[in-house]
DNA sequence: GGAAAAGCATACGGTAGCGTATGGAAAACA
DNA sequence: TGTTTTCCATACGCTACCGTATGCTTTTCC
């Protein structure tokens, strides 16, 4: 018995091209709600994703975002979903070999991961793994994405010459230390940081 | 200006034995606040550790939290405190060395945050831990405790023979593996998930 | 150009949370 | 026993949220 509208939570991203490409109105996309959230996400955690406060961010007031989505619950699954989506694309990027370059390519991954330039992308990952801890539904995304990544990292620890075994040990050693170290305070332990992360980097991937 | 009475937040735990020991309405020290501050930290995260959730769990009502606690944020920070005392006591006690012995200690510092029994332990860590990615207070108990627990580790790994940079780097390696484990979903990357932890373990500490 | 639909604003009711004010009961003290 | 502290309950004002109802304005479509 709904008498509202059919929202469509992700418009079919088809057609409708807006005539009018710079308005005082701002025609506002569920796109454009999910950017804001993933953002508000990095900074502040699922628990400081609240309507009003991205409504405000957007320029508008919640009456726009409950005509986009059903309620709040419905942006956090839309949230999930493109993250997971963002997540699968960029792990296939990063992990596509060029045979013989394994070894170059696993390093490319932990470096990835760890450069200051992705800060932002990895608080949206702690964001997340936090989130998991008391929602089932993001534990289950963060479950598919993290066999994704062990399952891709342990094709090119394998064809770098390792048993299966080892190359799946070697694979969740990988992310357990990427995430690991994003987690820790250790600016000050030394002083030479780069040489520390290098000599971990060759103890995760060479043989 | 203050017309209400000082509150000590930790009561000088020297003497004021109470005369009946069980009493219809119980009296609550600050230890009692905070220990159950800690389980609701464990469950919800410091968002959720809420005055007057606290105190329908405690079985009184915020009346009597505002006697102990000047606001919310004194009890957040007597947490902190508490558990940077705790941790450090704990690492001691973990790392504290039988000369000789040093691999297999290493070996049970590993052990000891995987384990299961230690379920609620990790959970206080990973909330603290995501506290401090907001809260500067946080962050500077998170980093001392951090490096605390690199330090030890550290000179177990000189112990058992390895260069100084060497051992820095197995130790941020140790304990950054620790905790991305436990930040992962990985039950279903493998039926031998014993045997995968294993050769981990190795890799970190055995030269 | 007029009807229909899309997109948003405004206003409302309701809950949960923080912190204060104040009073009352129980314990300690004298 | 009477007074003073301790400790807690109750009641209040305030803010930040969520979700709904309703109406206004702009597009779209015929």
């Amino acid at each position: 018995m709904e008498n509202k509208p059919v929202k469509p939570l992700i418009k079919s991203s088809s057609v409708k091209p807006r005539k009018r490409a710079a308005v005082a109105r701002t025609q506002l996309d569920p796109e454009r709600w999910v950017d804001e959230a993933i953002d508000v996400l990095a900074r502040e955690g699922v628990t400081g994703l609240r309507v009003e406060v991205l409504a405000k961010r957007c320029g508008v007031t919640k009456g726009s975002f409950y005509w986009h989505f059903k309620d709040r619950q419905a942006l956090l699954d839309t949230v999930l979903e493109q993250w997971k989506i963002g997540r699968i694309r960029d792990i296939e990027k990063t992990t596509s070999v060029t045979t013989g370059q394994e070894s170059q390519q696993l390093h490319y991954a932990i470096e990835v991961y760890g450069a200051s330039r992705n800060r932002k992308g990895m608080s949206i990952e702690l964001a997340i793994r936090d989130w998991a801890r008391h929602d089932p539904q993001a534990a289950a995304v963060v479950e598919s994405v993290d066999l994704y990544r062990l399952e891709c990292t342990r094709k090119l620890f394998v064809a770098s010459g390792m048993s299966d075994a080892e190359a799946k040990s070697r694979s969740l050693l990988l992310y357990a230390c990427v995430f690991g170290l994003s987690l820790m305070h250790y600016t000050h332990f030394d002083d030479n940081l780069a040489d520390l992360k290098q000599r971990i980097a060759e103890r995760i991937i060479s043989s």
